[in-house]
DNA sequence: CTCGGTGCAAAGCTTTTGCATCCGC
DNA sequence: GCGGATGCAAAAGCTTTGCACCGAG
């Protein structure tokens, strides 16, 4: 079966992650189950922003055998690693997002149609470090999102929840 | 009964919010029911951040006769007219803040107290206003978290949840 | 009098937990 | 084989919904 050149990457990408993942087993002296890598690749391979339970469907879709305990296990264990990030943009529920090899960025949300885009602004991180030393927090990471409504055309038609673009 | 000078204050601006709040529910053609009233002095006579367990433990405490639904469909209302603003702070839960007289502030959140702090910086309104125009959104509102450990002598001490502290 | 709002309880949804089984080490 | 990890299902926790009744306009 031929490979599309973005597949290549992410297949390369995988490879990565999956010796940084299991670097981090090891140390933490957790077992390598192929359940945990099966999940890391599936991440890897598939693309942006997501939930668990669309991660869950995914692999069900694919006739994996796994369960959201498991789902939700793993997912702790890749943030924990740097590998994968949790975030919560005002739904009652976690998003998630590969983040190895991606730089550090921030989200704007449109409250329409829940457009997800990024950004990047340097002055982020000096904010975060002066408010730090400032209050005496030893600040680990920080969220940012700006809510607003997107010039799409589309924007007004298709309001259904859970669409998501990224730049 | 005497009231103390912070009574005093907060009776004065629970006066004024109510204006606020009863024009806000004419425009809107909703009705001007006690519990909606009873819910919004609540919220302005008690201090800083809460959720909505507690702010429904606190008037059943005081034997006011509300439910659940009833302090949910409410917060709703204050959030729409700005009286409230309401934060998902990464927990599974909503937190709310009064927010009429307080000026624009942003948050820090201990991971190991939970004790929540807060701050200015008129950067995160430039960048807001910056990522808006580039990325063609019209920006309502954000939400910036800034997440670490503090220095307290109690910090490590009480590990309990819930425990929030303003400044 | 009308019908929007309320209280109560049940249901919904995401996430966590308990337990028997499985399998990495 | 031991003990951590898994799958499944049940439970937990926050929030929403359905329905009969109440009361604001």
């Amino acid at each position: 079966m031929q490979l599309t050149d973005k597949e290549k990457v992410d297949k390369e990408k995988y490879e990565t992650v999956k010796k940084i993942f299991t670097a981090y087993l090891e140390k933490q002296e957790l077992r390598k189950t192929p359940e945990r890598f099966a999940i890391l690749e599936e991440i890897y391979t598939r693309g942006g922003h997501f939930d668990v339970e669309s991660l869950y469907i995914s692999m069900k879709n694919k006739n994996y055998r796994v369960s959201r305990a498991t789902v939700y296990n793993t997912l702790d264990l890749l943030v924990a690693c740097d590998l994968v990030t949790k975030h919560l943009f005002g739904e009652n529920m976690a998003r998630y997002e590969k983040s190895y090899g991606y730089k550090q960025h921030d989200h704007l949300i449109c409250s329409e149609c829940s457009k997800i885009m990024e950004f990047c602004d340097p002055r982020v991180q000096h904010i975060q470090n002066m408010v730090g030393e400032l209050l005496k927090f030893k600040i680990s990471h920080h969220s940012l999102v700006l809510y607003g409504t997107c010039d799409d055309q589309n924007c007004t038609e298709k309001q259904q929840k859970n669409h998501l673009v990224s730049i």
